[in-house]
DNA sequence: GTATTAAGTTAGTCTTAACTAACAAATTAG
DNA sequence: CTAATTTGTTAGTTAAGACTAACTTAATAC
């Protein structure tokens, strides 16, 4: 079994290797705020677990074994996440510190519980998907709101770069997912916004927030 | 804030001392399975920080503050454990190593919100009073079936020593907390019991068993 | 294509929390 | 009351996971 510590890699290997398929030191570095050279050090005992390819001077590269092992605790953390929303009324901006810590309780009954209980999610409160038991996930096909046109109806799927801050501002809003909402019109000079939706028959929302939003058309 | 170590030292300290008020730096090594030195060395730690009275070659006992703080670890596991029982329909027997990591959690909303759910629970699903927010705890005067009479009548209100095992043993007699209990006989030689509960027209009691069971006489 | 800058590694140090070996104090036995 | 045993402490070591300083390799700039 690995340590809270490991765990915490593998986690942000996986979540910056999404793209590339492949991180730097420096970038893993930046991520985990932790030394370079502890971030090096760490990269040769993972290696020797068969967590990580690494090479000097090379990017990192998870294994099938570390890919694996990371997406199970992302698995434990989103399900955690949906169960204290579904199931303790937490607000989706309240439980991504509480999740952080639960997802590495060493305890297969107690997310095979949460998992039961939920009627096995496929998605966490934010819209991201939850892998599976094999550590398997795959993101549907969503667009950004920002890429969307005057005159789009779309649905509310996902929400990227989930901070407490921006949650709150969505929440202040009362845009939540599943939302209906009617694009009525996008300001040529800086992308922002004009939307409806509800009772909210006129809000404005900046480049920066339609970047962040995931959204289906229909 | 302390540290998971110092938390399960505190833990112990405070079980220790139930009775005595003090723990010998041997019984405090004893029960953690951990070397003497370490446990001295600790001590000295966690007196710096004020949570224990440690002299040399003297007993240790908490300060009011270790005991406060080792109550609401108490509190967090105990909140848990029923949570566990309450919510997810787990068996009283599957929770005490879930909960002996989630006490750790740092997280003050999420064990207001497991009392809110559970409605402010007073005891956990072994019968054990759970602390309070302040850390208050009292035991109610129960006696030990083993002390009851040929002819009383009683109620299970809590079982002591709870391991896997015992609590199992349990469920295979149904018997659980608020089950009501008449002792048919007691067998002079070695104290085993005879019982009568539910459709259970007599059930025999080692006196083993019956020191464990903690009960209301009524 | 060399010089500068950025990224990565090596070597050595620190802290926490464990250990063993050796010694000292306290307790218990005779 | 002394001897043996148990309990507790001191000193020194170890492993995990962090750090800084110094050096090396790779990337970028001119
Ligand atoms: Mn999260
Ligand atoms: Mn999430
Ligand atoms: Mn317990
Ligand atoms: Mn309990």
């Amino acid at each position: 079994m690995h340590s809270l510590v490991e765990e915490n890699y593998l986690k942000a290997l996986f979540a910056l290797s999404k793209d590339k398929g492949s991180v730097s030191v420096n970038d893993l570095s930046k991520h985990l705020n932790i030394k370079m050279p502890t971030v090096t050090n760490m990269m040769k005992k993972m290696a020797f677990k068969k967590l990580v390819h690494y090479e000097s001077y090379k990017p990192l590269i998870l294994t099938k074994k570390g890919k694996k092992e990371a997406a199970l605790i992302i698995r434990k953390h989103r399900l955690t996440e949906m169960y204290l929303v579904e199931k303790m009324g937490f607000g989706w901006e309240e439980v991504h510190n509480i999740a952080e810590q639960i997802e590495h309780i060493k305890s297969p009954k107690l997310f095979a519980k949460m998992a039961e209980l939920l009627d096995y999610p496929k998605f966490d409160p934010h819209g991201t998907p939850i892998p599976d038991i094999n550590g398997e996930m795959e993101w549907k096909a969503y667009s950004k709101l920002s890429e969307c046109k005057p005159g789009d109806m779309v649905k509310m799927a996902a929400v990227i770069n989930t901070t407490d801050e921006f949650l709150k501002f969505l929440n202040r809003r009362e845009i939540h997912l599943g939302l209906k909402i009617k694009i009525k019109s996008v300001e040529p000079f800086d992308n922002t916004m004009v939307v409806k939706y509800k009772n909210h028959l006129e809000e404005t929302l900046s480049n920066t927030v339609c970047k962040r939003l995931l959204v289906e058309r229909f």
